[in-house]
DNA sequence: AAACGATTGAAACATGAGCTTGAACCGAGC
DNA sequence: GCTCGGTTCAAGCTCATGTTTCAATCGTTT
C-alpha cells in the first residue's frame, strides 16, 4: 500500500456505497458497472481492481447492507431480555418494520432482500446462518412464552412465521397496497400504527391460543387431507 | 387472414406459453427472446410480427397468467357465500395457497407477482383494479363478519392484510425458509397444514378481539407517537 | 532526485441483446 | 395457374455492457 490507506478505502468505500443503491434500484442484471462508477466518481476500472468483477462487488454489497441496517435498527430496539413477553415482541415487530420501511441506504437491504427472495444467490446462504437465524430464534423464544408451556415446537415455528409475514407484508407488498389503499403512507407515524396492529392481531391470537389451550398440535403429515389436528 | 387461423393463434399462443415459463423464470431484463422463441418453436422476428416488442409480450403474459391462475382456483374453492365466515375464510386462505404454490403453468402467476411487487409495470394497474380490489373487498367481508358489528373500519382493512400477509410469506420468503428449516416442503399436504395454521391462527386472533371488545379501533395519524387506541 | 508500486484513467475488445430487413414460403381467391 | 397478402425465416445491424489493456499518475522509499 503506497497509496494513502484512506484513498483506497475511499474508492472502495465509495463504489460500495453507489453499487448499494444502484444493485438495490435495478437490481443485479440491469445495475450497470458504468453506473455504480459514475456515481462513486471513480473509473470503470476501480471494480475490476477492487472487488474483481461485478458479482463480488455485488456479494459484499449485500452482506454490509443487511449488517447496517440491523445495527441501525437492532430486533430488540434496547428492550431488555427480561422484559415481559408482549414488550419484546412490540419492540421486535416495531424495529422490523422501521428497519424495512427506513429511507436512505439503510433501505437498500430491504430492497436487495427482496431481489434476493426472488433469485438467490450464494449470498443468501451466509445471512442466513449467521443474521436471520438468531433473530427467528429470538422470536421463537417470545412466542414461547407467550404460548405458554407445553406449546408444540412446530406451532411456535408457525407462529412465528405469522408474525414476521404480517411485518414483511407492507415491504413486499406495497406496489398493490398503496393502489388499493391510496391513502396509505410509509412516514414513521404510519409505521407506528402498523407496527401496533400487528402486535394487537398477534398477541389476540397468542392469548386465545393459550386460553383455549390449543397449543399442543401435532404436524400429521401423511393423511391425504392432512390439518392440524388436537392431540 | 389468408393461413389458417389456427396457425396463427398457434404461434402466438405457443409464443405466450414459453414467455410466461421464462419471464416468471429469469425476470423480464434477464429474459431473452431468442430463447422464448426458442423455446415456442418459433422465429425470432415473430415476436416482434405478433406482439410489436418484447415488452407488449410481457403485459399480454403477465395478464393471461393471472387471470389464469384465478380461474383455476377461485377465491371461494366452492364455498358458497351462505356458508359460515369462518369456513369461507379457511376456504379464502386455502385457495390462495395452492393458486401461488402450485405447480407448472398456474405458478408463473406468483413469480411474475413477485417480479412486479419489485419493479411495478403498467400492467399491475389493471390488475389491482380489476381482479385483486374484488378479491380484497371479499375478504373484507368475511373478516367483518367474524369481528361482528361495530367494527372498524380501518380494523378490517388491517385484518384483512393480516390474513392475507401470512399465506404469501410462505412463498415470497421461501428461500429463507427451506434454509432456516430444511424440513420444511410445500406438497399439497404441506399446503393444507399451513391453510389449517393459518386460518387458526387468525380465526384465534378475530375471536379474541370480538370477545375483548377491541373492534372499534381509531387511527391517529397527527401524534408523534401515534398508535391504535381504544375509543 | 530517481525509482518503485499501488492506483487510476481512457480507450478498446468481445459478447450478447433487441430489433430490422428483405426474401422465401404457403394457403386462398381470381 | 397465377397472383396476392399474411406469415416465417436467416442474417445482419446497432447498441449497451462487462471486462481487459496499458499508459499515466502520485505518494513513498531509497
Amino acid at each position: 500500500m503506497k497509496k494513502l490507506p484512506a484513498d483506497q478505502a475511499k474508492t472502495r468505500a465509495q463504489l460500495l456505497a453507489a453499487a448499494a443503491e444502484v444493485f438495490a434500484t435495478h437490481g443485479f442484471h440491469t445495475a450497470t458497472v458504468r453506473d455504480i462508477c459514475l456515481r462513486a466518481g471513480a473509473n470503470i476500472a476501480a471494480v475490476h481492481y477492487h472487488f474483481g468483477d461485478k458479482h463480488a462487488l455485488y456479494t459484499e454489497v449485500f452482506q454490509h447492507a443487511f449488517q447496517h441496517a440491523l445495527e441501525k435498527y437492532p430486533p430488540n430496539l434496547g428492550v431488555v431480555d427480561g422484559a415481559p413477553a408482549a414488550e419484546r415482541l412490540a419492540a421486535f415487530v416495531r424495529a422490523f418494520l422501521l428497519r424495512i420501511f427506513a429511507k436512505g441506504p439503510v433501505a437498500w437491504h430491504g430492497k436487495l432482500m427482496a431481489r434476493e427472495m426472488i433469485e438467490p444467490t450464494a449470498a443468501l446462504d451466509a445471512l442466513v446462518r449467521e443474521q436471520i437465524r438468531p433473530m427467528a430464534q429470538q422470536l421463537s423464544g417470545i412466542v414461547r412464552e407467550l404460548l405458554g408451556r407445553g406449546a408444540n415446537e412446530d406451532l411456535v415455528r408457525l407462529c412465528g412465521m405469522s408474525v414476521v409475514s404480517q411485518c414483511l407484508f407492507y415491504h413486499h407488498c406495497r406496489p398493490v397496497i398503496t393502489r388499493l389503499y391510496p391513502k396509505q403512507s410509509f412516514e414513521e407515524s404510519d409505521i407506528n400504527i402498523l407496527a401496533a396492529h400487528i402486535t394487537n392481531f398477534s398477541l389476540a391470537s397468542l392469548r386465545e391460543l393459550a386460553r383455549t389451550g390449543k397449543t399442543k398440535f401435532t404436524v400429521k403429515k401423511k393423511s391425504p387431507f392432512a390439518k392440524i389436528t388436537r392431540r
